[in-house]
Order: structure tokens, then sequence, then C-alpha cells
DNA sequence: TATTATATCGACATTGGTGTCGTTTTGCAA
DNA sequence: TTGCAAAACGACACCAATGTCGATATAATA
């Protein structure tokens, strides 16, 4: 009755794993790569992976999965505390950080693209799949909401309505970047004009 | 010297495999149809199939170029004839004959989409990807130019850009929509919101 | 009708990836 | 130290898909 190795080591390894998973991933899209790729990259034997990760689709997922911890933890979000300026929220939540637009893609972002529309015919992942997007809508409908009662943001357009529209927005970026260099797909500049369109809509003038 | 069959076999037969073929990628998507899948739609052999098609990335493209000549007849445009009505025939390409947002998407979209996507990393394939999006961009363009220099449209925004964001929006819309289902997207609620912006964007005051 | 070029066929060898399982190694506890 | 539970290993059997190739069937010609 004694693990050969601790806990610590176990979450340890794991995590690694899931790191050279990610940078395989990001290399060789879903459908491209192999466990073996995942082997080599992470110096594991395939036993050995097989041990943390019962396959493909489950290692995928659980990289997911801690993406949206770590986006959780990253902005624990100043949240409706920092009240009155939602659209201050609303920036940061669709560029990061600093709040203005910029050509930073994730670099996940194309595997996780191939990964919803080819397990669309899988009932397991098209619910995943659907429980993310209404998660995403919600996040955003709940700001431009809130915009919207606090009287910073004019309530002409359906909060929900706007918020699938930023999806669609985000998506279609993340989708022609995928496949094109950014200089072709203008990101920053589609950005930029994005959020004008979002300003008239929401009645918004700030000028930071 | 005597063919088996007249051409017209020959191209009648290469048609029926490339219908039976869309049907195929229709339902399983690009990367989950096998050759084999197809030679049971189209009843022809292995042996027959590749006659026709080296493998399943030629057959798709003849697919795709195929998608484009009926395109091209269907909207054999009453183009700048039309003229002074760009907004009209902005209207039709977005959204088809009638011209007005509603939920009718493209079956084969996601399948296009997974070909471009899992393809990101192949020469020849992304090549493909980027000509067909400077020409999706540059027919949006060139109307929305014409329109800006006749007077119809407002000239504040670059015509190229205002392209590339509508193809975007498709883009994303057809992304999601492949995913779930239409009432979720609000697919024509959100044509419908995107067709507005594009007033306000080119000054556009129709009612129709 | 006989001939022949070739369209069509389907069996096959090959490839590449998957998940399992018996074996070996190793870290911790006694 | 020593013993052991389980982590790590890698060979293996399996499977699904691919593209090829010699054999066969058949429509046009002579």
């Amino acid at each position: 009755m004694s693990p050969r190795v601790s806990k610590e080591h176990l979450k340890q390894r794991r995590a690694d794993i899931m790191e050279a998973a990610t940078s395989v991933f990001i290399e060789h899209g879903y459908e491209h790569t192999t466990m073996k790729h995942v082997m080599e990259a992470a110096n594991v034997s395939r036993g050995g992976l097989y041990q943390y990760f019962a396959n493909k689709e489950d290692l995928f997922e659980a990289i997911l999965e801690e993406g949206i911890n770590q986006e959780a933890e990253e902005s624990d979000f100043s949240l409706e505390e920092s009240a009155s300026q939602y659209w201050t929220l609303l920036m940061k939540l669709m560029f990061g950080e600093d709040g203005s637009p910029d050509a930073n893609m994730d670099p996940l972002a194309p595997s996780k693209l191939e990964f919803f529309i080819t397990g669309r015919n899988n009932e397991r992942r098209r619910t995943y799949g659907e429980k993310r997007y209404e998660m995403g809508v919600s996040i955003y409908a709940e700001i431009i909401k809130s915009g919207q009662e606090s009287g910073e943001f004019s309530a002409r357009y359906d909060s929900e309505l706007l918020a699938k529209s930023i999806i669609t927005f985000v998506d279609g970026l993340a989708l022609d970047h995928a496949i094109l260099p950014e200089e072709k797909v203008s990101v920053k500049e589609q950005s930029e004009l994005f959020v004008d369109y979002l300003k008239m809509a929401l009645d918004v003038s700030s000028s930071s």
C-alpha cells in the first residue's frame, strides 16, 4: 500500500504531457496529430501516455478544460465590481488584458475549430460544443445587459443577439486567420472596425 | 482506336460520381468520408472510382470547382448593367436570389471549412484557399467600391475592409451553424442585424 | 458478327495509427 | 535494506483505409 510516486509527481507529469501535447496540436492540428507525435514530444512511452489519457479526444478535452480554468483565473474579474465601466470590461474580454484590438490570436484556435467541426456528428462532442457556445454567449450577454441596465449602453438591440454576433465575429476571424496570414485577413483593422460597430450599436462614445 | 463509350457518357458518369460524393461529404464531412463511402453511394467499384479521381482531395476539389462554375452561371449578373442598384446586388450576393436574410446555409459549407482548416499545413491547399479568399473579397469589394463611386454608398470606410468583414461574418456564421442548430445561432436575426450594420456603414436607407 | 480499345471490376499488398498487455523499473514504506 | 504497488515501457495484434494491377466485360467500329 504505497503508491510509487507522490500525487504531486503524477499531477506534474500529467501537466507536462498536456503542455507538450498542446504544442503538438498547435503544430499539426487536431486531426493530424497522432498519439505517437505526443509520445515523442512528451518523452513518454505509448503505455505511459495511455496511462494518463484514454485517447486523443480525451487528451484534447483535458487541454480545453485546462484552458477554461486558466482564463477564468486570469480574469477573475474586477467583474461587476469595477462597475459602471462595462465597455472596458467588454473590450478586455474580447482582446485580453490591454483591452484594445490587436492581431494576437489563440494559437490553439485552429485545432479547436477542427475538433468541433469534424466532430459535429458525434453526439457527445456536439453537446460539449453547445455548452461552450452557450457559455461564451452568456458571458458577453451578461456584460452587455448589465451595461444596458446601468444606462451605459443603449438598449436598442437585444443583448443576447449582440453577444452572438460578437462570437460570430470572433469565430469568423479565427477561421480565416487559421488559413491565411494575418495581413491578408487584416485582423487588427477588422477588429477596430467591429469595435466601431459595437460602439454605434451600444451608443458608446468612449475614445479610449 | 475506338473508345468504349462516348465522351458524353464519361462526362455523365463523372458528374454522377461527383453528385453522389457531394451528398456523402455533406453527411460525413470531409475528413470522415472514405473512398469506400463514395464507392457505395455512387455504385462504382474501387478501380472505377480511381479512374475518375486520383484520391479524395482530387474529388473534393473537383466538386469545389464545379460549385464555383454553377454560382458563376446562376448569377451571371445583371452585373454593373443593373447599374445604380449596388445595394440590391450586394444583398443578392450575400443571400441568394431573393436578396433577403434567411436561414439557408450551403449544406456543403461545413466540409469546405474542414477541408481548408485541416489542410492549412499543406502548401497546395493553403494556396488554393488564399485564392478563393481573395476571389471572394474582390467580388464584394468591387461592388462596394462601385457603389461608393456612384455615390450610392458612403465612402467612409474602405471597400476592401468592408468586404473582408462580410466574409468574416459569413464564415463565422457558417462555422457556428456547422456545429449548432440554427435556432441557437439565430442565423436569420444575426443576418438582419449585420445588414443593418452594413446600411449604417454604407449610409443606405433602403427599406426593401 | 468479330474485333478491339478501354471502362469497370475487385482482390490484394501496403501503410499508418490504435489500444492492450505482459514485463520491467522504480520510488516509497516498513 | 527489502518488498511491493504501480508507473513506465514497448512489442504486438488489430483495424481501417489507401492505391494498384491483372482480369473481365462491353460498346463502338469494321
